[in-house]
RNA sequence: GCCCAGGUGGCGGAACGGUAGACGCGAUAGACUCAAAAUCUAUUGAUGGCAACAUCAUGAGAGUUCAAGUCUCUCCCUGGGCACCA
């Protein structure tokens, strides 16, 4: 018998299969069509792991699956290397880009090779190739001719390491991505995309898609819609107007004071107002030096300075009100001056606090009984009232009444008379229901709440505000209590636990214990509105629009996206197609596409705002015109990010030859969307944003006809270093795939990969686990050897008579049930990209296949027939299409057995005769019992009832009831 | 702080509300071997018991249900996204 020798099969199979070129994909057929990406490499230098194959695995099983269940799959590759991170490690290695991604691309492809994937290389698409990167330009100069590409002057993220401008999406943490220098904001000149143009279409079009969801919820963060009002606020005595932004114009008249942010035009136009300039001026600079980490690392102590001298006009009630700058206040969102409300908004609350400025309730929580709702057609009576919650420090215990008729449990409640504060009444309520005298008044718990319920002993609905208070005993003095008031209720001492909503009768009890644990008065949610003139009594929602309405403002909506910083001040990238005649810019015309980036010797940044590419005249200078008309233009010289080629590259491996167009509409169209693309969560607010950005312009302009780039995506989870870390150089824990493919083979390492767990979750690299692929691997294989030897055992002998044929049936048939069952589950699991599970599947299979085929089992009454092996090895080949191609082709097929059709599970031998099911006391496993499938209930029930383990447990007990699920389980309650 | 995932043996992980721990690694014992490796066979959640079996176990606590790892609520922890975004 061969052994199983991995090097000698798979090297003989990847060259065969290049030979004959079984995996080209036509641009049209009978079949349906199927596209299946992943997201190409970046080449940045640094070498190959483990790690980065898993999605690539997983796109290869699917793709071969698909393309032997009958569809023209695409599965390309290609490579991406423009950018900082290549240009970096260039300069690090101090060899040019130029010269090493070519190396790179190489070295990688052999990488990929010796893995067996089944990529159409005739599709290869690589962005920094200048057949590429002239439709990657192209688009460039579409969205400039549409007006979606703009030069701005405004400050940027500058990484003072790489010495490049920086695009929101390339800061994470207030630090470069790449290098983690902490950036700074610098004003220069620079491109900028629109992209915020299309923020509601990436917004909206999130539901279209079949993603995982915390993908699409970062993108959603990311684009961060607020729906608010415009409202301005007049500066006294001057023409000059707040326009200030909220989503909480129900809370306007709460706004006790307005804040600019330090950065804001206005405060230089009332310099001549502000009494205390210097000091004002003096905070502008202070500000100005803090990056934007130290800004908002200072969390919870906010600064600011009054703005003496100037008041602001509320517009909702006309009174003065102050003005602040403090950088808690952002310039680049909303209109980077806000009203501030400290009862209903955390931040302005603690800067209320801390500068002892007015906090006003304006809106109020509502609470309506669902024990004891307001009645239809009764009177509605409206009181204000008080809660008292009373503790006595000593015992730990509250104090609650218990009234007889209705049978409540309530805190100490009751109306507010007359002219009192709501203090005082507490305190009489207190003494005329309980008898206390001596009370420390700890603290109100916040505003009143709104609650509205059926008073059934008076006959009326009622509208109470509730002010809430938590009083401490002083001592445990105290009066008895009047005749009447102990007639109608009892005084009871509880623990804090026993506080709960099934023994209390109020229904605003949550937000009473939610006040007294946290301390915090801040009322953020929606409510009703109090304190607010004719809007009183209105609910928050409604408010938002009337009141915006009623001071002239008007509804906006605002994103948190910006627009995309699209320069870069480096030479490794496409040039950004544009001349500059003085001020004016001057488009490069099509036909002169693509604009080459020149090969230097020098590349490093220069930090000066410019691209080293600036340093070459010959390339700067541009003859334009001829003769007197003649004049010489200057080169932008600033080139794309890293993001621009793979923002579009799929629509490339359509159509990766064509110089007439980026894509042929015919094939555009045949292609479509991609129907399934696999990689990297990271990418979430980066790549994929930007790629449905140009996806969505391009089909504006007619280039693709599809809404969106990816119909369906799944996010791989990264495999991580034995010890716990990230692979990387730095710690020394990089397990190389070429070694492992060495020592255990390449179908050992992809089946090891999608055996390791749940793909989308990160797993720990163990090379100690391997081993069990391997061993399986060596066990289909030894399974292959001995029916490729054997003699012919055909199905025929289901049929065979004699003694033991009834035997040898119910055993082949219950495999036949495993080997349906089987191909069933792989080929559900793969569609799922449940791959671990399916992997586990298919262990079981060849475990039972080996148990029949073991010497003590005389060896002939089970063998496994060359049918099923087959089958058996159809399904497997996604997974290890090496070893399954060499036993398909030693039973005698000619053809790759990712050309034949993948076999079809018959449901009819899934279903098994006789099955095992549990019996349940009391919902206790207590015995099992095996009954045959079509058995009716009565029946499973009397077997399940004379099972002998089963009288044990119900023995002189009375069956209440018998559950019987089919198929599953009898549970007997006694 | 807000939003999204998760938390199951020594480890990676299985489990349409229906027998928790499939499958794999590791470990223990045995077979083969001069020996080792490889391979094969058996055992392997914990506790008690010779055993049949029993009790306890899915981050903690409550609840719904004949039945909860799975559903509901509260809390704790881990990972990820956003973050003075008004």
């Amino acid at each position: 018998m061969k052994t199983y020798d991995h090097k000698k099969i798979e090297n003989k199979w990847q060259k065969d299969w290049d030979k004959k070129r079984i995996y080209r994909t036509l641009d049209s057929s009978q079949k349906p069509k199927y596209y299946v990406l992943d997201m190409f490499p970046y080449l940045s230098g640094e070498g190959l792991h483990v790690g980065h194959p898993k999605g690539y695995i997983a796109t290869d099983v699917i793709s071969r699956m698909k393309r032997m269940q009958g569809a023209n799959v695409m599965h390309p590759m290609g490579f991406d290397a423009f950018g900082l991170p290549a240009e970096n490690y260039a300069l690090k290695t101090k060899t040019n880009p130029a010269v090493s991604i070519p190396k790179n691309v190489i070295r990688f492809k052999k990488q990929l090779e010796i893995l067996g994937f089944d990529y159409d290389w005739s599709r290869e698409v690589n962005t920094t190739d200048p057949k590429f990167y002239k439709w990657t330009q192209w688009i460039f100069l579409k969205l400039l001719e549409k007006g979606l590409a703009y030069e701005s002057y405004e400050p940027i993220n500058w990484c003072p390491s790489c010495k490049t401008g920086l695009a929101n999406e390339d800061v994470e943490d207030g630090k470069c991505e790449r290098c983690g220098t902490v950036v700074e904001q610098k004003p220069m000149r620079q491109w900028v995309l629109r992209i915020t143009d299309y923020a509601e279409r990436l917004l909206k079009d999130l539901d279209s898609l079949d993603w995982p969801l915390s993908i699409k919820e970062s993108q959603k963060n990311w684009i961060g819609k607020s729906e608010g009002s415009e409202i301005e606020f007049p500066v006294k005595n001057l023409k000059d107007k707040i326009k200030v932004f909220t989503t909480r114009a129900d809370t306007i008249f709460g706004a006790t004071y307005v804040v600019l942010a330090p950065e804001h035009e206005l405060i230089n136009k009332l310099k001549k107002q502000i009494s205390n300039w210097g000091e004002v001026e003096k905070y502008i600079k202070l500000v100005k030096t803090k990056t934007n980490i130290e800004r908002t690392a200072e969390e919870k102590t906010k600064t600011g300075v009054l703005l003496k001298g100037v008041k602001a006009i509320n517009p909702a009630n006309n009174e003065e009100i102050p003005v602040w700058i403090a950088d808690y206040v952002l310039a680049s969102y909303g209109t980077g001056a806000v009203m501030a409300v400290p009862a209903h908004d955390e931040r302005d609350f603690e800067f209320a606090k801390k500068y002892n400025l007015p906090i006003k309730d304006v809106v109020i929580p509502i609470r309506i009984d669902e024990k004891n709702p307001p009645q239809p057609g009764k009177e509605t009576v409206f009181r204000n009232i008080i809660l008292a919650v009373i503790k006595n420090p000593k015992t730990g215990k509250y104090l609650v009444l218990e009234t007889k008729k209705p049978r409540w449990t309530t805190f100490v409640i009751g109306g507010i008379e007359g002219n009192e504060d709501s203090e005082t009444a507490a305190r009489r309520e207190i003494y005329e229901e309980t008898g206390y005298k001596n009370l420390k008044l700890v603290r109100i718990l916040g505003g009143p709440i709104h609650s509205e319920f059926y008073a059934g002993h008076k006959g009326e609905n009622r509208i109470a505000h509730n002010t809430c208070m938590y009083f401490e005993l002083e001592n445990e003095e105290h009066d008895s209590l009047a005749p009447e008031e102990a007639e109608k209720h009892e005084v009871a001492w509880i623990d804090f636990k026993d506080i709960t909503r099934d023994r209390m009768s109020h229904s605003e009890l949550d937000i009473v214990l939610a006040r007294l644990n946290t301390n915090n008065d801040c009322f953020t949610d929606d409510g009703i509105l109090i304190n607010s003139g004719k809007f009183n009594e209105m609910t928050s929602k409604e408010a938002r629009k009337k009141i915006t309405e009623f001071v002239g403002g008007k509804m906006v909506t605002k994103y948190k996206l910006r627009d995309w910083v699209f320069s870069r001040q480096r030479y490794w990238g496409e040039p950004i197609p544009v001349l500059h005649d003085g001020d004016k810019i001057v488009p490069i015309k099509e036909k002169d596409l693509p604009v080459i980036l020149p090969r230097v010797k020098s590349y490093e940044p220069t930090g000066t705002g410019e691209s080293p590419l600036a340093n070459i005249p010959s390339w700067v200078n541009v003859k334009v015109g001829k003769g007197k008309n003649a004049k010489i233009m200057k080169r932008e010289t600033n080139t794309m990010p890293q993001w621009a080629g793979s923002s579009w590259y799929y629509l490339r491996y359509m159509d990766p030859k064509n110089d007439k167009a980026l894509v042929d509409k015919k094939k555009e169209k045949y292609w479509n969307q991609v129907d399934f693309y696999v990689g990297g969560a990271e990418h979430a607010t980066r790549h994929l944003i930007y790629a449905r950005f140009w996806h969505k312009f391009l089909y504006d302009i007619g280039v693709v006809s599809t809404l969106e780039p990816f119909k369906k995506l799944q996010s791989v989870g990264l495999i991580i270093g034995e010890d716990g870390r990230k692979m990387s150089k730095r710690f020394g824990n990089i397990v190389n795939p070429d070694d492992i493919v060495k020592t255990y083979g390449a179908d050992t390492l992809r089946l090891y990969e999608m055996f390791m767990g749940p793909f989308d979750q990160t797993a720990v690299w163990n090379t100690d686990s391997i081993i069990g692929s391997r061993r399986f691997l060596e066990k289909v294989w030894k399974i292959g050897m001995k029916i490729t030897t054997q003699k012919q055992i055909n199905s025929s002998r289901f049929t065979l008579k004699g003694s033991d044929t009834t035997k040898n049936l119910s055993v082949s048939a219950s495999f036949q049930t495993l080997l349906h069952k089987t191909i069933k589950k792989v080929s559900e699991d793969i569609e799922s990209m449940s791959f671990n599970t399916a992997v586990s599947a298919m262990m079981v299979l060849v475990n039972e296949m080996l148990a029949r085929q073991s010497p003590d089992d005389g060896g002939e009454k089970s063998e496994i027939s060359k049918n099923d092996f087959k089958m058996f090895l159809q399904i497997l080949s996604p997974f290890a299409p090496h070893i399954t191609e060499e036993l398909w082709n030693l039973l005698g097929e000619r053809q790759s057995i990712n050309k034949s059709t993948w076999p079809k599970w018959d449901e009819k031998k899934i279903i098994e005769e006789e099955i095992k099911i549990a019996v349940q006391v009391n919902g206790k496993v207590r015995a099992e019992i095996m009954i045959s499938r079509d058995m009716q209930e009565d029946e499973v029930k009397k077997i399940a009832l004379n099972n002998k383990n089963i009288i044990t447990w119900i023995e002189n007990k009375t069956t209440k009831r018998i559950i019987y699920v089919p198929g599953r389980i009898v549970n007997i309650v006694v």
